[in-house]
RNA sequence: UCAGAUGGUCAGGCAAUCGCUGUGAAGCAAUUCAUGGAGGAAAGUCCGGGCUUCGUAUGAGACACAAUACCGGAUAACGUCCGGGCGGGGUGACCCGAUGGAAAGUGUCACAGAAAAUAAACCGCCCAUGUUCGCAUGGGUAAGGGUGAAAUGGCGAGGUAAGAGCUCACCGCGCAGGCCGAGAGGCCUUGUGGCAGGACAAACCCUAUUGGAAGCAAGACCAAAUAAGACGGCCGACGCUUGCGUUGUAAAAGAACAGUCUCAGGUUCGUCGUCGCUAGGUAGGUUGCUUGAGCGUGUCAGUAAUGACAUUGCCAGACGAAUGAUUGCCCUUUUGACAGAACCCGGCUUAUCGGCCAUCUGACUUU
RNA sequence: GGAGAGAUGGUCGAGUGGUUUAAGGCACCGGUCUUGAAAACCGGCGUGGGGGUUCCCCCACCGAGGGUUCGAAUCCCUCUCUCUCCG
């Protein structure tokens, strides 16, 4: 019942080229299989969304806080690398809005996966 | 009590639950336990160092370039700090000042104005001559007017045709002298000069002092991919232990090498074979990486910056980057200032809701 | 993290102390020409504030704020923003 944690540059530009991913005001969610056995997932706050090191550290805390404690990430997507990218508009959320639109993201990828899937 | 000045200090607190990360211990391991875990600015990268590499890095000198600029002290060093001087502001505590030289030289000072820097004369004023009585010509003058950011000491008296440092008193200024001070500088019932020397050096410059360059993405070690070099002999030189070690122009001349040049010194530049399982080193990993001109406390020296001694503890060390999330209570004022270490220190500058402490100033009241 | 460059009207861009009328091009607006348009030619054209009143005048603005100077887009300092390079 470990998440692992995605940390090299190389990987994160791999997800650039990822089949399946969901949208909100707030966010932008990178999904991908992989074949270590392990879901992990990584963080993006870019300089763009502030440029006060404090605000980008705090939202990216919220963020990891906020995948740490959704329990059915493992059951839906097992041995898949996850990104998740923030937008300006997540500075304006509070933290149980941001619960409510991760919640939201992992239903809608579902949905479009599948639609890849029928596709290929 | 109100208003203010200066310096210092704090940066919401406590508890619970779930998590992150360094170190140590236990364990075959998963993991468990203990313990440490952002700032006064961590920021801007504006200065000064340490450290590392570059060719030795403090070899010497000259030039160029850059920076700094009252005096004395502090410091590893500084453009920083402390004390003092001078100028300016404030009733005052106190604050502000890129504060050397314009008498070494060059340059600039638009427009306006007669004239903008070895003075000059537009309107004036005065004298002489001429006169058509409007004035014209020649000369004297710089007090007044006007222009400008700035007009060649100020004011009064004497003086004169009118005036003028032309003369005199006072003030200002320069030079010299004396006294005080470590010095910047200050003071003088002192002498002297009739005043020469407008402003700008954040214009060039002069004088004095300082500075090699690049930066932890420096640098060191291990080492996929890819690709080409590495090692040994010969010859020569040097050393002694005389058969090994060190080395590649050693004898002469020359070339290249970090702003330029000179002197001194240094490095590199021979040839033939062998190996491809080797060598170098990119991705990646390890290291540099935190014990330090450190911080705290106390005593002593000093007006102070600071220094000396004693003592206790080891006080972040990450690398897509650790301090968070949620809940409750308390505090003030909705609500919680500015804001996140990235090799490490000393400063400066900038951002910052407020609270607290100390010393001092002014006004009012009371005793 | 470190090193460097830049910012001038709607836009591109010259100006390096002196009423600069803040050149010039593009874009935009009006006119001439045309059946109409394009091209060409001629003229106009930044923003904000104030004063008189339909046409002028004055002031401020060259990323922001200070300073030097009689005078700053220009020289000096501080800050903001943008871009480039170093694995």
């Amino acid at each position: 019942m470990t998440l692992g944690r995605m940390k090299r540059h190389f990987d994160f530009l791999e997800m650039r080229e990822a089949p399946t991913k969901a949208f909100t005001k707030s966010f932008v969610l990178q999904v991908r299989p992989n074949d270590k056995g392990v879901t992990r997932v990584g963080f993006t706050v870019s300089k763009r969304i502030s440029k006060l090191a404090v605000v980008r550290n705090r939202l990216r805390r919220q963020m990891r806080e906020v995948v740490r404690l959704s329990p059915d990430i493992q059951t839906k997507y097992p041995s898949h690398d996850l990104v998740l990218i923030a937008k300006g508009e997540a500075l304006n959320r509070d933290y149980t809005q941001l619960t409510k639109d991760f919640a939201y993201l992992l239903d809608h990828v579902h949905e479009v996966a599948d639609d890849k899937k029928d596709n290929g």
